[in-house]
DNA sequence: CGCATCTCAGGGCCACTGAGATAC
DNA sequence: CGTATCTCAGTGTCCCTGAGATGC
């Protein structure tokens, strides 16, 4: 990633100075999550579990941000490791009620911690409180194009 | 991208964040580039040649951030539609020398004014003074770990 | 009926790896 | 010789679309 080198074009452009950083935070994370067998959508779909309780698979797409598609073959592999349950809603028959199990509750925490090392990596250069203002414009941002 | 109701471990993480965000900037940017035909590799390949000039294919990417193999297909595809051309070096014949073409310098001009809207879009919600100091605080990031 | 859910198949972009041929 | 370049083939993640079957 030879970004002291890149044209000033792309060196003054945010969009791609965000793409060249999420890059850097998707291999600390990926290799982090990777070091337990875990991806992105895992922790997202178990994070979400664990805050809002059991829920219906396309619940737990739209609240974790994954796509529906990609739900599937997420909790398949989540529920082949023993993280989560999947098992029919007796009221409604359309749905899968996926709920986390205590080793999946067990595995979230080393997640936190995989990617709360990957966090302080990469923001390693901030401040505490330019981190703080880093998530404050990101989140401006995020809700403003939710 | 349902980023309101995410769960508090993820909207609290400024790496879930930072991908978040740059799904946004991906989408306007990818789409403002499909719009033109273009993809992100064009654009980080045109504007290296632009700025440093002529170079070989294994230089173009290290400067533009695009891996070696992705290279070789950019350059044909930009060469096909007559944006850059591709000829052997006589000194050293292991390179190719590519060149931007005037067509390929009005089309990078197009490419600027699109990637321009879709940052302006993109950032909206932030004053120009949080702007540069986001773009601050992501180059600082960067160089770390460059 | 319209609508939601789950599932499967597949595409597109990005980032990368490995290997081979060629040339320095 | 080791190193560098170009090319091809292929992998993996993420994000998304379309369509079918089922049930509300």
């Amino acid at each position: 990633m030879e970004t002291n080198g890149a044209p000033q074009r792309l060196r003054g452009a945010t969009s791609w100075l965000l793409g060249q950083t999420t890059t850097h935070a998707h291999r600390l994370v990926s290799d982090g999550l990777g070091a337990v067998g875990a991806r992105r959508y895992h922790y997202s779909l178990m994070a979400a579990l664990d805050e809002f309780g059991p829920a219906s698979q396309a619940d737990l797409g739209r609240r974790g941000g994954v796509d529906r598609s990609d739900v599937v073959a997420t909790v398949n592999e989540l529920a082949d490791r023993g993280f989560v349950e999947r098992r029919p809603d007796p009221v409604d028959k359309r749905r899968n009620i996926v709920t986390i199990t205590p080793s999946g509750v067990a595995h979230l925490r080393d997640l936190d911690r995989v990617l709360g090392q990957a966090q302080d990596a990469l923001l390693a250069p901030l401040s505490a409180a330019e981190r703080e203002e880093l998530r404050r414009m990101l989140t401006l941002v995020l809700e403003h194009h939710g």
